[in-house]
DNA sequence: GAAGAAAAGTGCGTGCACGCAAGTTTGCGT
DNA sequence: ACGCAAACTTGCGTGCACGCACTTTTCTTC
């Protein structure tokens, strides 16, 4: 009952999808991006140019996602692990900084290479938005069956966040760098985090809030008036 | 020093612009979206078919921009005019829920083309996240200079309540539809706005609120302690 | 364990996005 | 007024995304 839907298939799934990541990001390091065409990574990974993008569907994202991994499955599930401590709003935080600042191991030259091609960061930036899913779960559950809703607008918001924060991490600021005065540069990606993310504190802390108010209400007693 | 850049240059400009989206309505309601090729519509632009696609990057945005107009800018300009009055978070809401109930008048028949095919609703919901640009600078200047990036958090934020609201209001729940249990159908979509934007009620005020104070403390005097 | 259903892979064709290198229009300086 | 530079347009070529129909593989059921 775990993930498998019927055993062999997915495993086979799975198997193909990293087989086409590995092929890309390998041959993409190795040519450079510009100079792999989807058919030599369908050749590579052993499958139909048709089948790649059956898995892909744009050359970009095969590349990143070599990169990215699992990483959106995996802040949901340090977010619904820290669920029990913390504040919500800690918790998420210190989920996604934990979850990108681990990156590091398999590629630190497959980051300099993805954040050199703009074609590469823009799709890199926009994997962020796939937290969204698996995160608005993790905080549905955590502020129980309450609005649903709530806790998708908080999960949106938290990977509009994070997009902004990787964003001014790879001063793909939109023209808008040179305008007003000074910005700071780079900075290290957890601080960018954090301090993109601190606006959203109130909007996480006031939504657990009224889930305790109103799952207290109903679970304990009836409202006193 | 309105907008215009040089003058004659982009008056052409918006025309052949507007010309383009007119056309790419216009056929597209006769014929359908999927009869339409990207020649169709500059042939009946009067352009030829690369001009086209140095106004729009997929055939999709030229048929919804057509119906989205320049909403963005008119609610970054909503924004600024209510900003005076009341709090930052009403003067959102407010601003975003006048312009998406105003969207009636040229294409009622319109909404129901693009809401109907799948390619099209993800594209007019996609289009929510330009109002980012513009609202991040309208809330940066009520806020004062105080941090910009605080401002374009709470303007993607914004963005992303927004499209989360029109996912719902058109059932693209990704096949949660079926899942949990009930789900309000539909709603009125200013409602339903409202509701979404209503998590990030907090966050906007508490961004105003350290901003006011931040404010003071430069502009009346210095710091107690 | 064999037949049938479901799902993944494949080949093909079509329309499209976009880089590049012209050609053409607009605006500005003198 | 004239010519230069910048902006816009255009034609062309290349890869690519994706629908469709079909084959092959895997799962289910009897």
């Amino acid at each position: 009952m775990t993930t498998r839907r019927t055993g062999l298939r997915e495993q086979k799934k799975q198997a193909t999808r990293e087989a086409l990541r590995a092929a890309a990001l390998r041959l993409a390091l190795e040519r450079g991006p510009e100079n792999v065409r989807v058919d030599d990574i369908a050749e590579a990974a052993g499958v139909s140019p048709r089948t790649y993008n059956n898995y892909f569907s744009s050359r970009e994202q095969a590349i990143v996602a070599a990169v990215t991994g699992e990483r959106e499955a995996r802040v949901a599930e340090a977010v619904a692990d820290r669920s029990a401590d913390d504040g919500l709003a800690e918790a998420v935080i210190e989920a996604i900084v934990d979850q990108y600042t681990a990156t590091g191991g398999p590629g630190r030259d497959a980051l300099l290479l993805i954040t050199t091609r703009p074609a590469l960061r823009d799709t890199f930036v926009d994997a962020a938005a796939a937290v969204e899913n698996p995160l608005a779960d993790a905080i549905a559950e955590r502020l129980g069956d309450t609005d649903p809703n709530t806790a998708r607008v908080l999960a949106a918001s938290v990977a509009a966040a994070v997009r902004v924060a990787l964003e001014q991490w790879l001063g793909t600021t939109t023209e808008a760098s040179t305008a007003g005065g000074l910005v700071v540069p780079s900075g290290s990606l957890p601080d960018l985090l954090r301090a993109a993310l601190a606006p959203l504190t109130p909007a996480l802390d006031a939504a657990e809030r009224r889930a305790r108010e109103g799952n207290a209400r109903i679970r304990t007693a009836p409202p006193g008036r």
